[in-house]
DNA sequence: GCCGTTTTCGGCCCGACTGTTTTCAGTCG
């Protein structure tokens, strides 16, 4: 069993323990070492041989015996005894909104409902409503959420490049409304998650119920599940569930920070202010002795109150920033402002819109000093490839728009395609002339684990490359990442000083922020690309950043931040 | 079931909203 294998057993364990109605602090702690174990980056299985199982957060010694057990097994006895007891199907309906384990263990225990099915039909049927503690209105609510699961199915996620402009046109919406002065978008959106449950807004209004009252009369509603005098929760077009939330100025910090997440990270700061004597809440942080409230109107104010250097949201996962911040050891991330230029660029030449001067002078709008322009190679066939003579009228039209062109150079590149054998698609005397060599794999991405693995480190070993580009090759909804080993990759890459790209394109996010931090820890350097194929694309470059900085990473690891100079000299070109 | 600058027992983060209740449990984030 792998880390990921033996984190969902204990997963299971707590949702079981929960529907039996299990004490919640043991449910917790298995939830707990379930997320430690999904984070660990180290092997589980080497672990146990070094006996290092109870050096994990949340491991002691009952779950390290279980632990032990599931891996000599495969799973562990208090697993399959409870598991008789409850039905399989359990997760389909604690996941229908509005029902946790006590109602669920309810309507099996009264009605015998077991699955998804059985609840529509329970609920059909009026039965729901006989139960005592239930009602009419449950059971209308339980009808419309069930018949919503049915048709969209569970627990879905969205790509932050889909969420995020959709939170940016509801704010918009709001504001526009007048009743709300402020909305800022919160939740893991803020953190650049890069996909999100739903989304979260924070807002100042001198009128909250009104504003409430306005925020659920929004177009495009598709439902209203919550409408209180603070708080207000839709369902807006697209099936995505939007929050709305205020309070008063003089707490705006402390709202911003609470609605920020993540809960891991809450959960930590206010064990934190508790052992300082503080209440920590939304509305800022309580003296347990006094009950005097604290309100922030700023969230560097709510850090400094616990003793703590501003934490940026994007760190905001409990992946150690808290004890950075108490030592005051948070990094500087990277910012917008800090990309000098944009090494992963495509034109008309190929599978762009544009040409490359429209591209070069859009760069330049934005304040870059250099862009790569990287074309498709010959293999590409789909995305118009440049065969060699065209790669050479390519370098020469690069060489032409140098000369016309102020204030920005354009680098002569290509995006070359790794071949499934591992070879490059131009020969090295035509890599040679160009100023920079970005590869990526395009075709055969079914290849089994070691051979692209191999096929990746072979591309490294060659001289003439600088950039690996969305090395993973996942596209959210459309295709996993490609089966590699990505530590042997990186350590490839690490050996032949190759950097490692962060794909800025909304689809792909690749690096993820995971293997950013991983790079970035093994001292590996890293470009942040849009890989844009039109001048509006260059903007999202602010998702890449966000990925970066979730990755701890700051400038000095990436090196398009370097200026136009210091890049010559990186690359070796005059 | 875990955990300890209140340390081997007695705690364990905090609050809004809803529905079904006469004061609160369940759910959610």
């Amino acid at each position: 069993m792998d880390n990921a294998e033996v984190a969902k057993r204990l997963y299971e364990m707590a949702e079981m323990l929960e529907f039996k109605g299990e004490n919640v602090f043991k449910i917790k702690a298995y939830q707990k070492a379930a997320r430690h174990i999904e984070e660990l980056e180290e092997d589980i299985n080497v672990l146990r041989k070094k006996d290092e199982l109870a050096d994990i957060p949340g491991v002691e010694e009952a779950i390290e015996a279980k632990i032990k057990e599931m891996l000599d097994t495969g799973t562990f006895r208090a697993f399959e005894e409870i598991r008789q007891t409850v039905p399989e199907e359990i997760e389909e309906i604690t996941s229908v909104q509005g029902i946790g384990p006590r109602t669920a263990h309810l309507l099996y225990t009264k009605l015998g409902v077991k699955d998804l099915k059985g609840l529509l039909k329970a609920a059909e049927e009026h039965r729901i409503r006989r139960i005592p503690g239930m009602g009419v209105k449950m059971e209308e609510n339980i009808l419309i959420a069930a018949r919503r699961q049915l048709a969209e199915g569970s627990s879905r996620r969205f790509p932050l490049g889909v969420a995020l402009p959709v939170a940016e046109e509801i704010s918009k919406k709001l504001v526009d409304g007048k009743l709300i002065r402020e909305v800022r978008i919160a939740g893991s959106i803020r953190r650049w998650k890069e996909t999100v449950g739903d989304i979260d807004l924070i807002a100042r209004s001198d009128e909250p119920e009104k504003a409430i009252e306005a925020f659920t009369c929004i177009d495009n509603l598709q439902e209203v599940l919550e409408k209180g005098t603070t708080k207000g929760s839709v369902i807006y077009q697209g099936n995505i569930q939007v929050d709305l939330r205020i309070v008063k100025d003089n707490a705006f910090g402390s709202l911003l920070q609470h609605f920020t997440g993540s809960k891991e990270h809450n959960v930590k700061l206010r064990k934190l202010a508790l052992a300082k004597g503080l209440h920590l809440s939304e509305y800022g942080s309580k003296d347990a002795a006094t009950g005097e409230q604290m309100p922030c109107a700023t969230e560097p104010e709510q850090y400094e109150m616990l003793g703590l250097q501003f934490i940026p949201p994007e760190l905001r996962e409990d992946r150690g920033e808290i004890e950075a911040a108490i030592q005051r050891k948070i990094p500087q991330l990277i910012e917008a402002g800090d990309i000098k230029g944009d090494l992963h660029v495509h034109s008309d030449w190929s599978d762009g819109k544009n040409t490359i001067e429209e591209m070069a002078l859009a760069a330049r709008d934005l304040g870059y000093g250099y862009i790569a322009m990287c074309d498709h190679s010959i293999s590409s066939k789909i995305a118009n490839g440049l065969s060699e003579k065209r790669l050479l009228e390519h370098i020469r039209e690069v060489e032409r728009l140098n000369e016309s062109i102020e204030g920005i150079r354009i680098l002569s590149g290509t995006e070359c395609d790794i071949l499934p054998n591992g070879k490059l698609d131009y020969n090295d005397g035509l890599l040679e002339q160009l100023d920079i060599v970005v590869v990526a794999v395009h075709g055969a991405v079914e290849q089994d684990s070691k051979t692209m693995t191999k096929r990746i480190v072979a591309a490294l070993e060659n001289e003439h490359v600088h950039i690996l580009a969305h090395p993973t090759g996942r596209k959210f909804g459309k295709r996993l990442p490609f089966k590699m080993d990505m530590q042997k990759i990186m350590d490839a890459a690490l050996e032949h000083e190759k950097v490692l790209e962060i794909n800025s394109a909304p689809q792909r996010l690749d690096l993820n922020d995971t293997h950013a931090k991983m790079a970035r820890e093994m001292g590996i350097k890293l470009a942040v690309n849009t890989d844009t194929h039109s001048p509006e694309q260059f903007a999202n470059i602010r998702y890449g950043i966000g990925t970066a900085r979730r990755a701890w990473i700051t400038s000095e690891d990436v090196i398009n931040t370097l200026s136009l100079k210091d890049m010559c000299r990186f690359l070796e070109i005059p």
